[in-house]
RNA sequence: GGUCUGGUAGUUCAGUUGGUUAGAAUAUCUGCCUGUCACGCAGGGGGUCGCGGGUUCGAGUCCCGUCCAGACCGCCA
């Protein structure tokens, strides 16, 4: 038995007990006279003391050579502490140690194992296993843990089951690049690892599951984010016989479950918005509405003046930013500089001051009197102390640049309560996208989403317009969930893959097992997918999914750790036949 | 593919208009210390200034290239 009792049990009751203890050193104290050692495992900290006057001498002098992280056990006794700490759980007693094993010595660590780490990101994920020791990142994990089986009871109690689908599958043309593998035994040939489980949870649903779920990988070889890793974790879910309202009624369940159960905060019924109404209102499919600033189009009130540059331009829109009046022109300026930047891309900004008199002043007073800068602030809602900032030009650019700035600004005046919970169900998205590289339209959510079935008529004479039974759950402007109802009739497949420039032999090749099972009796079905990770890192405060992820990849999807990707050898090419044609 | 920021001691960083022997904190080592817990005190060791080239009497500092890291845009059905 290596130990009796973890570093993080033993309280006042145990005084007198004899204990064994095993765990890595923290720290050790050494007074001469007396050496403390922070003995810590997963469970916490418990301090060892060494003695002069009672610990052996042996003892004594091997205490002296622990280093920081050497793994020990050692046998003791419980006693009462001289001096507590109050402010740990074990700090009323200590262990009179009265023997001492070194189970491993330890080089020094590239970076101190303590909360508040001197190690920085680059080092500690070259080390990830010393980081895993450090509270913040073992909390965690701890911390997912429990919402990912918060979120299998609240399933598994709702009648879901959970269902493993094949991580080997076929690569598609539609949507994100795929991971592939080479098969050695089918000769020229590739698997990919799937983007999600889409299908599989669909056929699942021909199969008669009518509730299906899975904590499951993901895979998608596109470049990385903060929040995006190129393998990643979803609760994927599908349900039969239901509508666009049950799966939106069942997954709130969840959601609010999780809010309550594992953050304590109680939310009301979930606000709902359209598509058309989050783009217009927040210039954003995904709106953080923890906070106002919210979007007032000016085209009626700005345009017909002498000010060309609002006359030419297809959208003029602005927000008013809460006591924005008391910003100085440098501070106004350097807002004006940061959305110049090639990254936001907006040509200019115009500003109205709304002083606290009633009176207002502007970048464009030569244009627009002070009953045009009051229409401004009642499109607004800018009220006196505000400052109105506006930008103009397309109206899919001009939205995205003064929805970064929206987003911006909150950053800056703190707007954002991380104590806030603020959920938004965002519905009826478009069915298709128009893409101008390749002049054809691409499925918005998947080639498998429903369109409105009053739409259905229009499906091949005006596509551009169909709505389609599609929705995400918004949690602080973070996309938390998206899904839809899922086509389940043949024929409307069909034609989906002919609107998405299939060729009736391409469909059949990419996705005839699916258009197939539609034809042995496909329940009606929809479904959802949270992104695991991302809810995990926002439910626990924080913007960056790494620390929730036990090994994660690094920016250039590297793994800093073990070195991945790495090369193969000849023979390992070989068995696969493959050769590689590297442009250096 | 692109934009931006960074790379200096084990680690986190400072380093002024280009100018003496490149500093601080922390970690680490040695000694001291009769209750420490961010222990304290004294002392020591520790540097290919990412790499390559250029400008210059002289480069950590300026220029070009390159590699690495991070954030973002494109991308992510």
């Amino acid at each position: 038995m290596y130990r009796s009792h973890s570093c993080g049990e033993l309280r006042a009751s145990h005084i007198n007990t004899e204990v064994t203890l095993a765990g890595w050193v923290q720290k050790s104290r050494d007074k001469g006279f007396m050496i403390w050692v922070d003995l810590r495992d997963r469970y916490g900290i418990t301090q060892l003391i060494f003695d002069e006057e009672r610990t052996p001498k042996d003892i004594m002098e091997k205490a002296k050579e622990l280093g920081r992280e050497f793994v020990i056990q050692v046998k003791g006794q419980v006693i009462e502490r001289e001096s507590k700490n109050l402010n740990m759980a074990t700090g009323h007693i200590e262990i009179l140690v009265s023997d001492l094993t070194i189970l491993n010595e330890a080089l020094l660590p590239p970076f101190t194992v303590e909360d508040a780490t001197d190690g920085g990101e680059d080092i500690r994920m070259k080390y990830r296993y010393l980081d895993i020791r450090r509270n913040p990142v073992k909390d965690s994990l701890l911390f997912r843990h429990r919402v990912a089986m918060e979120v299998r009871n609240y399933l598994s109690k709702e009648g879901f089951i959970e269902v493993e689908t094949p991580y080997l599958i076929k690569s598609t043309p539609e949507g994100a690049r795929d991971f592939v593998v080479p098969s050695r035994m089918n000769e020229g040939q590739f698997y990919a690892l799937p983007q999600s489980p889409q299908t599989f949870k669909q056929l699942l649903m021909v199969g008669g599951m009518d509730k299906y779920f899975q904590i499951v990988k993901c895979f998608r070889d596109e470049d990385l984010r903060a929040d995006r890793q190129p393998e990643f974790t979803q609760i994927d879910c599908e349900m039969a016989f239901v509508e666009q309202e049950d799966i939106l009624s069942v997954f709130e369940g969840l959601t609010r479950f999780l809010l309550k159960e594992i953050k304590g905060v109680e939310v009301d019924t979930f606000p709902r918005m359209t598509y058309d109404e989050a783009m217009c209102r927040y210039g954003n499919d995904k709106p953080d509405i923890r906070f106002g600033m919210e979007f007032g189009e000016l085209n009626a009130v700005a345009q017909h003046k002498d000010f060309n540059v609002f006359n030419q331009a297809e959208l003029v829109v602005g927000i008013a930013v809460p006591g924005g009046n008391t910003f100085t022109r440098k501070e106004i300026d350097k807002l004006i500089d940061w959305v110049k930047r090639p990254q936001i891309g907006a040509k200019g900004m115009v500003y109205v001051r709304c002083n606290e008199d009633g009176t207002y002043k502007s970048s464009v007073d030569k244009f627009y009197g002070q009953d045009d800068l009051a229409n401004w602030a009642n499109a607004t809602a800018a009220k006196a102390g505000d400052l109105i900032l506006v930008l103009s030009g397309s109206t899919n650019e001009t939205r995205a640049q003064l929805s970064a700035l929206r987003m911006e600004l909150a950053e800056r005046l703190e707007l954002r309560d991380p104590e806030v919970f603020a959920p938004l169900w965002v519905v009826d998205f478009p069915l298709l996208e128009w893409d101008e590289d390749t002049q054809r339209y691409h499925a918005m959510h998947h080639p498998f989403t429903s369109p409105k079935p009053e739409q259905l008529n229009e499906l091949e004479s005006n596509p551009g317009n169909i709505k389609a039974n599609a929705y995400d759950l918004v949690l602080n402007g973070n996309e938390i969930g998206g899904g839809s109802i899922r086509i389940h009739d043949r024929d409307v497949q069909a034609r989906m893959f002919d609107l998405l420039g299939f060729t009736p032999e391409e469909a059949k090749a990419q996705f005839g097992f699916l258009m197939d099972a539609f034809q042995y009796g496909a329940p009606p079905h929809g479904g959802i997918a949270f992104g695991f990770d991302r809810l995990v890192a926002i439910l626990g405060g924080q913007e960056t999914i790494r620390d929730f992820i036990a090994f994660p990849k690094n920016n250039s999807g590297r793994d800093v750790m073990i070195d991945a990707p790495a090369p193969i050898d000849e023979a390992q090419l070989q068995e696969l036949n493959l050769k590689l044609d590297l442009k250096l």
